[in-house]
Parts: structure tokens; sequence; C-alpha cells
DNA sequence: CAGTATCCCTCTAGATACTG
DNA sequence: CAGTATCTAGAGGGATACTG
């Protein structure tokens, strides 16, 4: 990922170029904060649309609508409609999804597992 | 991680407010793109700042700075100076770098996997 | 309730120039 | 070469109002 063109200069390769301009994209699409804790906040089940928005605690509205559809648009999330009324919109991850969200659980993990190191770093750099 | 405070009204574990909070905001210094891409680049090596500007395709003298400064803070990166003239920087990751850079090969790993799975989806939702 | 659209402002991040 | 500072355009993202 984020090749560094080992091949480079190849010229029939325009594929693998395609192919890592588009990994990069989608790296960028989901190496974002509201994205990982959408993910992280469906886990294995299926939440409304209000229940993500409590769950992610400070999400705006219009956060939340939009990294839907991207999560939606690249195949991450499955968006089901009741045609109720007042209609009833739920999300659940996809098998890719939940593939992903297991590499986002962790680097939760990695997060709390160095909390104490992180918190001396800081200690040591702010004070220097 | 960015728990959903199940323990929430209890009023003595301020503590644990405290190292949630921390938490979420190490969540998001390190879950941003150009964060992951140079944690990816240094891998298990060791690099200039130049250098790693040239692996981290697309990324501006200015954020090159501020992410180093700021995984150095967090202790994920160690910088060390050489007092030549030029003066020579280098970059390495800590244990705790490396640690997460597991991870983050991880997420690189499932972007490659998934990416034809990710092209029929938008093809599908583009369509729609 | 979920979603879209609009306004508006902040803050990000690029370009440039300058120092040790 | 690496780093800092300044200026600035423009995207990001919040608040609000409106629709099905």
């Amino acid at each position: 990922m984020v090749t560094k063109h080992e091949l480079e200069g190849l010229p029939e390769d325009a594929d693998l170029r395609r192919a890592d301009s588009l990994a990069r994209e989608i790296f960028s699409d989901v190496a974002n904060k509201w994205a990982l804790l959408i993910i992280e906040a469906l886990g294995e089940g299926t939440l409304r649309f209000s229940e993500i928005r409590k769950q992610v605690e400070g999400v705006s509205h219009k956060m939340l609508t939009q990294n839907l559809r991207m999560l939606e648009r690249n195949g991450l999330v499955d968006r089901e409609v009741h045609p109720t009324v007042p209609p009833r919109v739920e999300y659940t991850l996809t098998e890719s999804g939940r593939a992903l969200r297991v590499t986002v659980d962790a680097i939760c993990g990695w997060t709390h597992a160095h909390l104490g190191h992180i918190e001396d770093a800081r200690r040591r750099f702010d004070t220097a």
C-alpha cells in the first residue's frame, strides 16, 4: 500500500498505477476520524441514524450523513430504508466493513495500551 | 475505545473519564491520513526529513513538519539531530510507533484486498 | 426521523520567504 | 538541509431551516 513504486518506469503497468491511486484515494477516505469512529460504533450490530449519532460523540448531523454516504459508496456499510412513517433507516457493516473494523479495533487497543507511554512522552516534550 | 460510557454517572471515576478523553484526543491525532502515511513510510528504518517527504507523495513541507512534531510529542517517532552543517535530522519509529505500524499495515492490506469489491460498490452506487 | 440545502465562519493547509 | 513564520485562499464543518 502507498507503494513506493518498485515497478516505476515499466511502461506496461498503467493498471498498477491506477490501482495504486485508487488505493490512495480509499486510504484517504477511510483514514479519517469520523469514518473510523462510525465503523467502530456500528460494530457487529445494526443502528439507526440517530443511534449512531448518539454513540459517536461530537459528530454533527452533516458529518454523519456525509461519512455514511461515503462508506456506503465504498461498500463498507449497508443502508436499509424502511418505508414507514416516520422513516426508519438502518445501517450495518458489510463483510468488507467488518474486516476493516478488526483493524480499527487494533488501533483502539493500541491507544489504550500506550496511554501511559504517551502521557509520559508528552510531558517530556512539553517541558523541553 | 471511544467507549460508550457504560460507567457514566458513577461519580468516582473521573479518572476513567480523563483517560477516555485522552484516548479520544490521541485517536484524533493518529487517525489522520498524513500521520498514518508517515508511520508507514518510516517502517523499520530511519529516514531523513527530505527522504520522508519523497516517500510520502503529496505531503507539503509544512504538513510533514507538523505531523512529525505531533508524532514526536506523542512518543511515536524518535528525532535525532546531527549537529553538522548542513544539518542532518533522522526520524525513526519508537517501540510504540512500531506497534502502531502493525495496525497501519493491516489497513493497507485491507485496502488492497478489497480494491475490487470497492470499485464494484462504487460503480453500483454511482449509477444509482 | 432521516435527509438535503443554504449560509457562514473557522481553521486547515499551500505558497513563499527567511534563519541557523 | 531542516525548520519557523507569515499570508492567504478555500475546503471543512457547524447551525439552521425546510421536505418527504
